[in-house]
DNA sequence: CGCTCCACTGAACACCCGTTTAGCGTACTG
DNA sequence: CAGTACGCTAAACGGGTGTTCAGTGGAGCG
């Protein structure tokens, strides 16, 4: 085969050079800025990938390969996920990840489907540790109020990223983050800790409601 | 000038040809099927609005005159926004209109700073509201918190919006709202009315290292 | 009537896209 | 040393885009 190593081969440093551009330009970066990153030809994508679609698809494989090695590290206290991503985007190359998975989630599709999953997965074994240790409530609904925190810190954190659709400037990830989780901290910990609502009226009616629906 | 009513004209038509086709096939629609659907050329597309963005500046300015005349239906009691959206879009034309307000937001931009301003100003004004009823507890920071609950809510709407890129068909988009709020209702009701942290030491260590910071 | 104005069209332009194809050069292989 | 397989490139193709432009036809007006 080739003389160099199996890594850094035209074909991973074309995954890693669309990776960046995906991240950077949105998932509608165009196949040849990619080949003019990687210093290849458009072709060669094409030769390499058989189409933009399969390009996609192995950058989706490699990102969530890359999360699955360095798993449940992207999963947190739900009120500070993104100090942890501030972190995360900080380490050499990881930047790059965490955009990817940004413009995912953004876009949507069957990678955002199973990351999402996959967080709530975590948000449950989670907060099972919190109920057992005492420290957080139990809920009649493990799963969907894990769902539903996962949703709220995704949801907040996507609705307020600065780039619509135009380029991320990867530098200035962590900062964001960590500005962004700093801002939410204080009204977070307190919807937390302090019931928003002063008595469960709303509650026991829905829960009488639902009791006599399904009884 | 033209013989016909002020309204109905071609330039009306081709605004809501418009931003019927923004809702359905996202902002990335083409001048062209605008035109088909108007029932016009794409040249009269420019002569009237000189340009693509034109049209979309038009289109932004008539959605938000239009969010303007029929105030404060948006925002709502904060677990729900998405049943009132579900009422909202089976009013004959208004579907189009929360399609289009959605489709913004999930690509964000100037417009979708503005909305979700005037959500968060709406939301101020409904907990304060409730805190004089005395339904909803005060807050240490009562900007921050309906800024955070209007991104809950939001954030975790788009999130879960089907289309990702796809066209949506608006007449399933009342029925999905409604199932979308049913399915949050509880776990949002049950994070409200019963803290989610079993004590408030996180809320007490923060106020205290906030305290000795900005004395 | 002739004139002008204007909504409006259809074809063309220039550009960008993903993809195809023909061919080049080199490093293995028999 | 020929043969061949393969990484790779340059150019072109076909289709979609926003936009331009010359021109048409009808309504209002002096």
């Amino acid at each position: 085969m080739r003389s160099v190593q199996p890594d850094q081969t035209a074909k991973a440093r074309i995954r890693d050079a669309a990776i960046l551009r995906f991240a950077q330009d949105g998932l509608e970066a165009s196949v040849r800025s990619i080949a003019a990153d990687a210093g290849v030809s458009a072709g060669l994508i094409l030769h390499h990938f058989g189409s933009r679609a399969g390009l996609r698809q192995a950058c989706d494989d490699h990102v969530q390969a890359a999360i699955r090695d360095s798993k449940s590290v992207v999963m947190a206290p739900v009120g500070a996920p993104a100090a942890l991503l501030a972190q995360l985007a900080q380490l050499e190359g990881y930047a790059a990840l965490v955009g990817y998975v940004l413009r995912c989630l953004q876009a949507g599709g069957e990678l955002t489907t199973r990351l999402v999953d996959g967080m709530v997965a975590d948000a449950v074994e989670y907060l099972d540790q919190g109920v057992e240790a005492g420290t957080i409530s139990p809920s009649r609904d493990e799963a969907a109020r894990a769902r539903l925190l996962t949703d709220f810190a995704l949801g907040s954190l996507l609705l307020n990223l600065p780039a619509g659709r135009e380029p991320i400037d990867l530098d200035e990830l962590p900062g964001w983050f960590a500005a962004y989780s700093e801002r939410i901290l204080l009204p977070t910990l307190e919807l937390f800790t302090e019931p928003l609502l002063t008595d469960s009226s709303l509650l026991d009616a829905y829960l009488g409601s639902a009791e006599r629906t399904t009884p």
